[in-house]
RNA sequence: GCGCCUGUAGCUCAGUCGGAUAGAGCAUGGGAUUUCUAAUCCCAGGGUCGCAGGUUCGAUCCCUGCCAGGCGCGCCA
């Protein structure tokens, strides 16, 4: 269905054109926007003071033109011009009841489906096997799961691919690690913490001592020549590396379609490297093979390197051929930190050169770092993840111990971890992802405010009250009941309930979930002020159901958009 | 040196194609619970939007310069 947002833009749309039927008025921002102060309106039009320039007329008188033939179909009671031009439109109470009991039945709850029949592929996570996961790792596993479930709602067929570091430079030191430090006691016990140890072990020594570096470089070369003693170190490393991986994306509640690592391309690479050549794309410079860029003004990309190796820039290169010729999507998404910007760049300019018409997109987030310095694991600041989910979870836990005493203990652990994960992840995903982000854990654990556990303690206050109306007035359906929005408070509620549908379409375009979780939290906030302040069950027969309604459907969207940045809601907390 | 990004309340951050009196959370001060879950609600204080110019009816937003910080710039990913 047509969101409210759409509905009143149209009608200002219609309403331009019929005041000034000669004048282009395409391009200018016409559209009805949530107003900025309610006690403007409801919505607000600024396009009568853009038109005014193309019109070469008097905004106010614009204005004036323009509301008077604002279409009559009931939605919007009154429309006043204000200031230098602005049309404020107010709705009709019953019309905006109307419209939010539509989204009430509408399955999707008023989403649009503007993606019905594109597929895209998301590749996000992707971290460097046989490391533990640090809390670094979460933004881009969180952000691209929620974009994920965000494109899914408006009608996308999503393809999700883990395009995990498995076959790179940290093999080399890896191998030389195993073989020099290792402890299998530690190795049987803690497998992944093991490989870090000898991980940094081996790193550190590369850096002080040349002569293990080369060695480093010479067994990667033996491992990605076949050697069939590193390959088999290799599927060691593997194993116990995806086990670990899996444990924490079923800790996360994430899940991939594809979990396609870079070594899952390799055979392609030598077939992609004459492609190249071919194409007349590359040339020998230094002893690698490279794509010069000159016309994009970028610098050169390597696609192999002067040992022979492949680099990053090749596998994805293949990667993007692969994907293309299996799936045919309509766009792929890459979900990485800034600094990856301009590798992207030189990427997408030979696989375009090269005969990629799929539009390949890069979505950057800040990176993550201490309030010290940045988070690196060859520096040993690392925080693991696991670490802060447990930390999460207890926390959780003793604020669930107190709130609800007479839970079933398994109950409350099961709504610890949803609590503590549910707060970890809207730390990341309620910030814009461009911004840089500082890890403290005050804030990542943050439990009240502008955080997870509100917008779930909110839904876990409806899911209550709807429980005790089914128990109190049974044989009651408040659904068969009008929407009345009969006070101040539940008008607030049911314009932003209507933002909903928007605040999707808006995060999926602009690719952030931040914008989804700020639209959940204005509707949190709205909701509790009509919590605290309207009764419901105890208002009089009619009015009573008209309001458990309103908070049925807050429910059903707090709970839908929640899930769609992957959070969980508990029915009690 | 070149490129990308950031600079908003004491702290952490929003700020919707340029729009009306720049907003939240935390922290601080005050108030609300015989009532549907107080992780809540209501109220208050707190700002030269880094600095200086420019464009515009109107700039936190666009342009230029400067200052401060982060990241990147051929064989890492």
């Amino acid at each position: 269905m047509q969101t409210l947002k759409e509905i009143l833009s149209a009608h200002l749309r219609a309403a331009f054109q019929a005041a000034f039927p000669g004048a282009d008025l395409s391009g200018l921002p016409l559209d009805a926007l949530p107003a900025g102060d309610e006690a403007f309106g409801d919505y607000q039009c600024n396009g009568a003071m853009a038109a005014a320039k193309v019109l070469r007329l008097p905004p106010r008188k614009i204005a004036e033109q323009v509301a008077a033939r604002i279409p009559a179909d009931g939605l919007s009671a009154r429309a006043e011009i204000a200031g230098p031009g602005f049309i404020n439109l107010t709705l009709s109470e019953s019309a905006l009841a109307r419209h939010l009991e539509a989204m009430q039945a509408d399955p999707l709850l008023g989403i649009p489906q503007p993606g019905a029949g594109q597929t895209l592929i998301l590749d996000y996570s992707s971290p460097n096997v046989a490391k533990p996961m640090h809390v670094a790792h979460i933004r881009s596993t969180v952000i691209g799961d929620a974009l994920k479930r965000i494109h899914r709602a408006l009608g996308c067929t999503v393809i999700s691919d883990n395009h995990l570091g498995d076959w790179g430079t940290q093999f080399g030191k890896l191998i030389m690690g195993y073989r020099h430090f290792l402890d299998p006691a530690q190795f049987a016990a803690a497998p992944v913490h093991e490989l870090e140890r000898i991980y940094v072990l081996s790193s550190q020594k590369a850096e002080a001592d040349p002569a293990w570096e080369d060695q480093c470089r010479a067994e990667l070369v033996k491992l990605q020549a076949g050697d069939s003693e590193n390959r088999a170190l290799w599927r060691k490393f593997m194993e116990v590396s995806l086990a670990d991986l899996a444990r924490i994306y079923g800790r996360l509640g994430v899940s991939f379609e594809l979990t396609r690592g870079e070594s899952y391309y390799h055979d392609a690479l030598p077939a992609l490297i004459e492609k190249l050549q071919a194409l007349g794309l590359v040339r020998e410079s230094e002893g690698a093979l490279v794509a010069f860029l000159d016309d994009e003004k970028l610098p050169p990309c390597i696609v192999r390197k002067s040992d022979g190796g492949y680099n990053y820039a090749t596998t994805d290169l293949a990667t993007v051929f692969s994907r293309v010729e299996e799936f045919r999507p309509d766009a792929i998404i890459y979900v990485t930190d800034e600094r990856q910007q301009l590798h992207f760049r030189q990427f997408f300019a030979v696989a375009q050169k090269a005969g990629v018409r799929t539009p390949l997109r890069h979505v950057w987030f800040g990176l993550m770092r201490l309030p010290d310095g940045l988070l690196s694991t060859r520096m040993g600041n690392a925080i693991k993840l696991d670490l802060l989910l447990d930390e999460a979870e207890k926390r959780a836990l003793e604020i669930v111990k107190t709130a609800s005493p007479d839970m079933p203990a398994s109950q409350q652990q099961a709504v610890a971890r949803a609590v503590g994960i549910g707060a970890v992840k809207y730390a990341d995903l309620s910030q814009n992802p461009q911004s840089a982000v500082t890890f403290t854990w005050e804030k990542a654990l943050a439990m009240d405010g502008n955080s997870a556990p509100y917008l779930q303690y909110a839904h876990a206050r409806i899911a209550s009250v709807i429980d005790k109306h089914a128990e109190r007035f049974p044989g009651i359906d408040f659904m068969r009941v009008p929407l009345d929005l009969d006070t101040p408070q539940a008008r607030r509620l049911a314009l932003r309930l209507a933002r909903y549908p928007d605040a999707v379409r808006d995060a999926a375009e602009q690719e952030k979930p931040s914008l989804l979780a700020d639209a959940l939290y204005d509707l949190s906030q709205a909701y509790s002020s009509f919590y605290q302040n309207v009764p419901f069950l105890k208002a009089d027969a009619g009015l009573r159901e008209s309001r458990v309604r309103l908070c049925d459907l807050a429910a059903k969207v707090l709970r839908h958009g929640l899930d769609l940045l992957g959070i969980e809601t508990p029915e009690r907390i």
